[in-house]
DNA sequence: CTAAGATTCAAACAATCGTTTGACACTCGC
DNA sequence: GCGAGTGTCAAACGATTGTTTGAATCTTAG
């Protein structure tokens, strides 16, 4: 928008403490990508403000990453290595301990999200970056996650399986796509709504168990 | 993205039959627009994109409409000024008929939108576009949105306050919170998802009623 | 028919986009 | 000390962005 009073060249600020160099340059443009992308979505945050948020030359994008594209895969990959294996373990951990149930199978889905969301410095908006992928359909992106994640998703897909045995595969892929869309669009939400009388710490876990219950209760239904 | 080969300059196909004018020029401009922000988000689909699709003058986006942001908007008061008018009325004729249950108020806020994304033209996209919204959590929009339609979604959280006398506000806000998140993304991928042996009429009347238990029983959950 | 208004059009505007370049500074092993 | 590699930097590249302009064309009332 070329006109109009109010440009957004500023400071960019809330972004976080990425300048000092306790981070290299790569880790400054991961995190301020991260931030920004949550934000302003893949299209919308330039390459300028995610360097000038990093305090970071404009041209290390490309020197490092190669292309704006490829940073955006990278900002996943980051995140997701650890994710997605604090995921398996969790679910093989759910496996041998006594025996399944579709509320430890959903735990250990969502938890290691939500502590993502919690304390972490910046988990919490590469949680909101996980809910824009989830309603952009870009197909390259979609490709990428597939491609290195779509194992995890199977894992799961089949223990869901073995625990609702009456749905036929179609229906029961149906209603983990429902699942997983609800608790990626609730678990952005996690960072911004505030309760009264508990620490966000508490609120996490009360909101993580009513969600399991709630996701429980959407699979079982009829 | 300068270099690299293919652009996407070409003719942007499969928006629709939108060049003959038997649509004015506003109404082939929100058609095209509608079905490209579905497909590459806000920021991601340029007004020319839109003008070439709509075979339309670059110009004549901000002759009608002033400005992308306006446009926008636009696309949203077009298709939501019916659906809410068609959702209130769907749920003032459930708490006439007998007594409310969930069912029947899920229902209300689902049929129509779903309606929408059937037969009409370009509805299957503005569904899509619904979905995108709601993972932005675009400041401008959602404050337009809260203007022109919050009236809706009280009316809708009252009803589900009387069904839902056991939990609290917060609670009870919290989980239409993610009710309306999955209700979004799911139909957002109604018109992609296919089945086998039914027509795509059958297939939404069979996933609206699962979709509306998968959702009480959420709701109803504890 | 004609003047006035409403649209459309090609062309250009300045701004911003992602990317590339070449000079400059740095850290090494030798 | 010296050259080889590794980053950083300001500056520029061409392409594309949303928006504006002024003339051309259409529509419509007097």
């Amino acid at each position: 928008m070329p006109t109009g009073g109010l440009h957004a060249q500023e400071h960019e600020s809330g972004v976080g403490i990425l300048s000092p160099e306790l981070f290299s340059t790569k880790q400054r443009i991961l995190g301020a990508a991260e931030v920004l992308f949550a934000r302003h979505g893949f299209a919308g945050a330039s390459l300028r403000q995610v360097t000038s948020a990093a305090h970071v030359n404009l041209a290390a994008v490309n020197y490092h990453f190669g292309s704006k594209e490829n940073l955006i895969n990278e900002v996943f990959r980051r995140r997701l290595d650890e994710l997605n294996a604090q995921r398996l373990q969790a679910l093989s951990a759910a496996r041998t301990r006594s025996s399944l149930t579709l509320e430890s199978v959903l735990a250990a889905f969502v938890r290691p999200a939500l502590a993502l969301s919690g304390d972490d410095h910046g988990g919490a908006a590469f949680v909101r970056v996980l809910a824009r992928a989830y309603a952009e359909h870009n197909e390259r992106l979609r490709q990428f996650l597939h491609d290195h994640y779509g194992h995890v998703l199977r894992q799961f897909a089949s223990a869901f399986g073995e625990l609702l045995p009456h749905l036929d595969k179609q229906e029961l892929y149906w209603r983990l796509d429902i699942v997983s869309g609800a608790l990626t669009y609730a678990m952005a939400d996690f960072g911004v709504i505030k309760r009264r009388g508990v620490t966000p710490e508490q609120h996490r876990d009360i909101a993580v168990d009513h969600l399991i219950k709630f996701a429980a209760a959407g699979l079982r239904a009829e």
